[in-house]
DNA sequence: GCAAATTTGTACGTATGTATC
DNA sequence: CGATACATACGTACAAATTTG
């Protein structure tokens, strides 16, 4: 009766084309003014409605642009043998990666502490953004001793995975070592790369592998979107 | 002056009048016509702020009567407390907090899913903030299903120790089922509590304890203060 | 118990700002 | 640049619950 209101009304029929599925995430709504004339209410009463769904985490909207179905945080297992691709697969998600750079450069103090050589001594640099449907996830540094990697630059820059790098240098075995996690906010190069805010939380990992023989083969600086990663610590006792 | 709405002003005044203590719990505050004046508004501008607060748990209203303040104020994180060190490696094992919080609650959606049970079952919640020289590192929600537990109120109060509590219940060999781990930034009243700027990065833990047959027995959302800690995962195998 | 005054809730209307396309 | 679309903010009116006389 007038336990219901317009505003309760349309929030249950939204709610229910999108938790049914019938709005893929990402997807964008109508039109506050086309929601408006096909529920034959004020644009307001729309806009109350749809306030509900974001505060419920269904919705978000962005001004100018439209109201689109949340698209929920991505699941990023953390395991020993931690694959980006793979982990994107298991959660349904199309990954794919921007190769931003690969060089040749000297190691810095704190990639030389991590990789166990000296301070100077030649890594190969590989720096790229994971997008998960065409959206960036994570900017991610790489490091490898030079010396223990065969010509990989090409592949690298090709194929832009560090797992096809390590296969053809013969570490097809590599796995997880440790993983090191706080975070920070964006910077305005991060949030451009990122296509996010400057200021938003990000998530920095910083990680190492290593060889079956347990030689340090990578070191690995990650920052992943907050708003857009969970990090998922498996635990194997 | 754009990224300050008079919705967004007016909402942080009230929400520090009542964080700060200067509303008891229980007050009633003036009429959406009164503190429409005061601020110089529209009485709509005045309910979107006290809507926001009613969003974060801080009001209630009740109409025809009034809206009033939900929830004592939050203890000012101050003081001088006992030092302590804690070993972050195992996050979220704070070794002596400083407790805001001990109470039989019911659950809501996300904890009730965590811990398997029905939303709306009691469940006993601990709050906490992890110090370091009294600089506080970490904000903690702690919640066991509170048929699981026996009467451990007095213990979280007095000793702040979910170890302590576990035991008291017979469940001294929980052990961690799972962590998810993501980025965000902080609201103001987390700022105040951690004693960090509104918008700084804080690394978010969800964790899951089982005890020694499998069941939940515990469901912690930390916050950590990004800038201050280094979470260390460790892989094996 | 009832009616009036008070106070919050819903709904529509209008105008303007601002980000996106 | 213009057109579109969401965001803020003012206003009005009436409904519904509570409090008060």
């Amino acid at each position: 009766m007038s336990r219901s209101f317009r505003w309760q009304v349309i929030a249950d029929e939204l709610r229910e084309d999108i938790v049914k599925g019938r709005y893929l995430p990402g997807h964008k709504l109508d039109t506050e003014e086309v929601l408006a004339r096909r529920f034959g209410v004020n644009r307001h009463t729309v806009r109350r409605s749809i306030e509900v769904l974001k505060n419920e985490g269904l919705l978000h909207s962005r001004r100018g642009s439209g109201v689109y179905v949340h698209r929920p945080a991505t699941p990023y297992p953390l395991g020993s043998r931690t694959r980006f691709r793979e982990n994107l697969a298991r959660a349904g998600v199309a990954a794919g990666a921007q190769v931003l750079r690969v060089d040749v450069v000297a190691a810095d103090e704190e990639v030389a502490r991590m990789l166990q050589i000296r301070p100077g001594e030649m890594v190969i640099l590989f720096e790229a953004i994971g997008l998960a449907d065409q959206t960036p996830l994570s900017l991610r540094e790489s490091y490898m001793p030079a010396q223990k990697m065969g010509d990989v630059v090409g592949i690298l820059r090709e194929q832009g995975s560090i797992t096809a790098a390590m296969e053809a240098s013969g570490h097809g075995n590599y796995k997880r070592a440790s993983t090191k996690i706080t975070a920070g906010n964006a910077n305005l190069l991060q949030a451009d790369q990122l296509q996010c805010m400057k200021g938003d939380a990000l998530l920095i990992t910083h990680a190492c592998n290593v060889t079956e023989d347990g030689e340090m083969i990578e070191f690995c600086r990650s920052h992943f979107v907050g708003s857009r990663v969970f990090l998922d610590v498996h635990q194997e006792a």
